[in-house]
RNA sequence: GCCGGAGUGGCGGAAUUGGUAGACGCAAGGGACUUAAAAUCCCUCGCAGCUUAGCUGUGUACGAGUUCGAGUCUCGUCUCCGGCACCA
């Protein structure tokens, strides 16, 4: 007896064998699910005698209930990986919790729910919804990351980091939500506000805690040329955010006074055109050139406006080092003292910002850089000085006014001055990236707490290794006025100093949540309760080497640049350490798109959900509502569909069905109720097929469990639907195997159900190509609609799980059509088509073609100058023109 | 502004990479079954015209080009969506 069959017995889920005539959802899918789970049928092993695929999906924040971009994410997942399962993959498929972050505070702060609570609940109700979408998850190594076992690792890092000079503290401006009374990374300030809740973020002064991600910002550049298998705009959107560029730091020296103004430019081919300087006003020299404080604060307060162009005049003047011309130094609003110095060169002619600075303070403007075709236009004035430009020129050219450099192309004059400038100790090449180091510390409670003490005596202290994991302490209260909570924590701020044993006060700061999923993905491959991080250094039987790199990764869009990087990061941390033995995380990402739908307003209520809309009116007061435009899923807008109720109405199969059937993947699918009830449709009718023959399916079934009289049986016998189930099992399999595109496979698994549903078997070879049809077509159904899948393919017999049975393979020669159809073109265009034996020669083909009446009158009287033939397609015959 | 991506019926979307445009689904219209409705099944379905069993034009944002042949390739224009945005 199989495993299958003892778990069969027992649990006795195979033991009512009497098919319902009406497709019940809700009973097969508990009954599927209970099933699995009794075999454990998702539980993945390490096993060396199968090829590894490790398919991940990005985990959730357990906010309360999964929604439909969750729906998508995941169903995507399950195909992938039951897919592969069945081709025979040993596939490791896992799924958790990103368990910290703000909603669980804020909730506490408003309904005084403990966080841990909140969340713990959160998490036990959307696993059973995962459970209710039939996915096959390994449960066994789910984590949650606001579990103490998981957190210590991040503690463990960042130990690992401050070891290595990677992780330090300094003071610095930061984003700062004054809502959410938290700080915020770059990325999460968006068009100025906060990316959760929408606040205009302010600049606030704060000590720090950093990763310095900028040590491998050059290998984070050079990796993405390695990532192959990402799609190529997130690839672009991650080198644009590393941002490097090549240019050289010049020392200006400060006209009476021992001091050199330091910039960086990448042209340092316009040198010669500098008629200014500007330095940002939180320059460290601001402070001694400046005479007018008032004028100046107006400068700083306009700092980052985009819109204007302030300045002021120091009074001071620089020194060209290439020319010995006097330059004067201007404040400057538009320069930033985050990038490069914090102090430029202008050159109004060849930089717009330059330009219009300069109109505006009536500064020269000076040519030193001419296009290279520029031989129509007015040679320029021999000083350079232009007053007629009415913009800047920004492309690279031809030298003039350059001294010993004129004549030379920018390319050139760059290497060439960048030496000259090097040769005599003006300046050095210089290679500046927009990537920032990563601000961690966050002013929260619901985080990893940083493991470090203050200590009166001995500074900062880490905390020993052996003390991890740092406890969120419970004695906490959330107030939300402001500032950390763990800082009120008498159990948890006061403590002894590790060093010296004095009186110290623990860091009252969390970490940034995105630490946590950066890393989260080899702790699936340790297991549930055992991840330790520290014993996987250098370890031969490395369970993490095994499974890693992800095969395929699938989440949204909006990580494309902060959560993945990171984590390429990670990895890279991870590998120097020597837990890995390789540098980018995932081999193949996924990015699919938002689950969009139109949107409803009323007049008098606002944003509507959609079943307060009736006939296109607002249910609360009969007013017409405004129909608004398709947009991403969102409950402020109220466009959302539940999939809680989705599952009570249709099952999880048909919602996985649709959201599969839309779009491809990659792309935004727009929500449709009459959608969902095709895909229903769909799933009655192959329910209805199945229950119609059930009796003769199960003799077929069991007959064929002869293998060799079955194989040769329809090879004597072909048919149309036996070809037809071939040529689908083709398309199927390309259609996942390129780009996963799951909704052609789905379009051609109609079309074969609507060819079963047309056939009527009346020949004993009709059946067994029937049965045939039928068993294949639920195995290719059972990665997107497992459950009725399962239950069907036991309805006509079989004992095992459909899991279990490996991926259809199909046979060329009975995929083959025996006649096609040959288009005819005349001069290109289709006149006629024709029933042609399939492999026809070129020549028959041509001859056919012509001798067709049609054809044959059209070409009376005139010549034929060429027949291009595309075998087993077309005939097109060029004649000439009347 | 810069960098990407996209534009195909009433709608979501197909099209073997240069070879039948509109697969599959939805909506719509007609019919069958039914006392009736729902469900189900069958038929029609890009647009226009005609001498209407059919035929002829025309059609993949717009305009050119390459080719025997273009939704697909090239150039130009427009529109929409995304990312970055004073990065020197």
């Amino acid at each position: 007896m199989s495993r299958f069959e003892e778990c069969n017995e027992q649990a006795g889920f195979r033991s009512c064998n009497i098919m319902k005539e009406k497709y019940n959802f809700k009973e097969i899918e508990l009954k599927w699910q209970r099933y699995w789970a009794e075999i454990k049928l998702h539980k993945t092993d390490a096993d060396a005698s199968k090829e590894k695929f490790y398919c991940l999906e990005m985990f959730p924040y357990p906010s309360g209930k999964i929604h439909m971009g969750h729906v998508r994410n995941y169903a995507i997942g399950d195909v992938i990986a039951r897919y592969k399962k069945m081709r025979g993959f040993n596939v490791l498929h896992p799924m958790g919790w990103d368990a910290f972050g703000m909603p669980a505070e804020n909730a506490a702060i408003k309904h005084g729910v403990h966080p841990a609570k909140w969340t713990y609940e959160n998490i036990d109700y959307m696993k059973k919804q995962l459970d209710c979408m039939g996915l096959s998850y390994d449960w066994d190594r789910e984590v949650s990351t606001c579990s103490p076992e998981y957190y210590k690792w991040n503690q463990w890092f960042f130990l690992k980091l401050l070891e290595k000079g990677l992780a330090y503290k300094k003071a610095s401006f930061v984003n700062w939500c004054p809502s959410c009374t938290t700080v915020l990374a770059n990325e999460q300030v968006i068009d100025d506000k906060c990316w959760r809740c929408d606040t205009i973020v302010i600049q606030k002064e704060l000590e720090q805690w950093f990763f310095m991600i900028t040590h491998y910002a050059e290998e984070l550049l050079q990796g993405c040329d390695e990532l192959n298998g990402w799609p190529e705009r997130v690839v672009l959107m991650q080198r644009n955010w590393i941002g490097k560029s090549e240019g050289v730091e010049v020392d200006f020296p400060l006209d009476g006074m021992n001091e050199n103004l330091k910039i960086f430019t990448t042209r340092p081919d316009t040198l010669f055109g500098v008629t200014f300087m500007c330095l940002a006003p939180k320059h460290p020299l601001t402070e001694r050139l400046i005479h007018d404080k008032e004028k100046f604060e107006l400068v700083k307060a306009k700092y980052g406006k985009m819109d204007e162009k302030e300045g002021l005049f120091t009074g001071h003047y620089a020194i060209n080092p290439l020319t010995d011309e006097r330059i004067p130094v201007y404040i400057a609003n538009f320069v930033l003292m985050g990038y490069g110095t914090g102090a430029i060169m202008s050159v109004p002619a060849h930089d717009q910002r330059d330009f219009e600075f300069a109109k505006e303070y009536g500064i020269p403007i000076k040519v030193v850089i001419v296009p290279e075709n520029r031989s129509q236009s007015a040679p320029p004035r021999a000083d350079g000085l232009e007053a007629e430009m009415t913009e800047a020129f920004e492309d690279e050219g031809v030298l003039i006014n350059s001294g010993q450099f004129s004549g030379l192309k920018s390319s050139e004059a760059k290497a060439k001055i960048i030496k000259y400038i090097e040769d005599r100790g003006m300046g050095k090449g210089q290679i500046n990236y927009k990537l920032r180091d990563w601000g961690i510390s966050r002013q929260r409670y619901w985080g990893t707490p940083i493991p470090v003490v203050y200590c009166k005596k001995c500074g900062i202290v880490s905390v020993p290794e052996k003390d991890l994991p740092v406890i969120l302490p419970e004695d906490v209260k959330f107030t939300g006025t402001g500032g950390s909570p763990l800082a009120e924590s008498g159990v948890f701020l006061k403590v002894k100093c590790p060093e010296c044993g004095g009186e110290a006060m623990r860091e009252t700061d969390t970490m940034d949540t995105f630490v946590d999923s950066s890393w989260y993905f080899v702790a699936y491959c340790l297991g549930k309760d055992s991840i330790n991080l520290k014993s996987e250094i250098k370890n031969p039987q490395s369970e993490i080497n095994h499974w890693m790199p992800v095969d395929q990764y699938i989440g949204g869009i909006e990580h494309a640049v902060l959560h993945l990087l990171y984590s390429r990061f990670f990895t890279r941390v991870m590998r120097d350490l020597g837990i890995v033995d390789f540098s980018e995380p995932f081999e193949n990402l996924l990015t699919q798109g938002m689950v969009c739908k139109e949107t409803f307003r009323c007049p008098e209520h606002d944003w509507l959900f959609p079943e307060e809309v009736k006939n296109s009116r607002c249910v609360h007061c009969s007013k017409e509502v405004e129909k608004g435009r398709v947009e991403k899923m969102s409950k402020s807008r109220k466009n959302v569909i539940d999939p809680d109720a989705l599952i009570n109405r249709y099952g999880a199969d048909t919602m996985r069905l649709f959201s599969l059937f839309a779009a491809p993947p990659e792309r935004d699918l727009e929500w449709s109720d009459k959608g969902v009830e095709g895909a229903y449709r769909f799933l009655n009718k192959l329910w209805g097929i199945v229950y119609k023959y059930r009796n003769e399916l199960c003799v077929m079934s069991n007959e064929s469990k002869q293998n060799i009289v079955y194989t040769s049986f329809i090879t004597r016998h072909p048919s149309q639907l036996l070809r037809k189930t071939h040529q689908t099992i083709k398309r199927v399999t390309d259609d996942i195997e390129k780009d996963y595109h799951f909704n052609t496979a789905i379009a051609a698994l109609m079309e074969l159900a609507n060819e079963l549903s047309a056939f009527v078997p009346e020949k004993e070879e009709d059946r067994f190509a029937f049965s045939f049809a039928i068993k294949n077509t639920l195995l290719m159904l059972s990665p997107f609609a497992p459950h009725i899948s399962e239950e069907l393919w036991q309805a006509i017999g079989e004992k095992n799980s459909i899991f279990e049975h490996p991926w259809p393979v199909w046979d060329e020669v009975l995929a083959r059509d025996e006649e096609v159809e040959l288009v005819v073109q005349v001069n290109g265009k289709l006149r006629t088509k024709i029933l042609v034996p399939a492999g026809l020669s070129d020549d028959d083909a041509k001859e056919t073609a012509v001798r067709e009446p049609k054809i044959k009158e059209m070409l009376n009287g005139r010549q034929i100058k060429k027949i291009v033939v595309v075998k087993g397609r077309l005939v097109n015959i060029v004649i000439s023109e009347r």
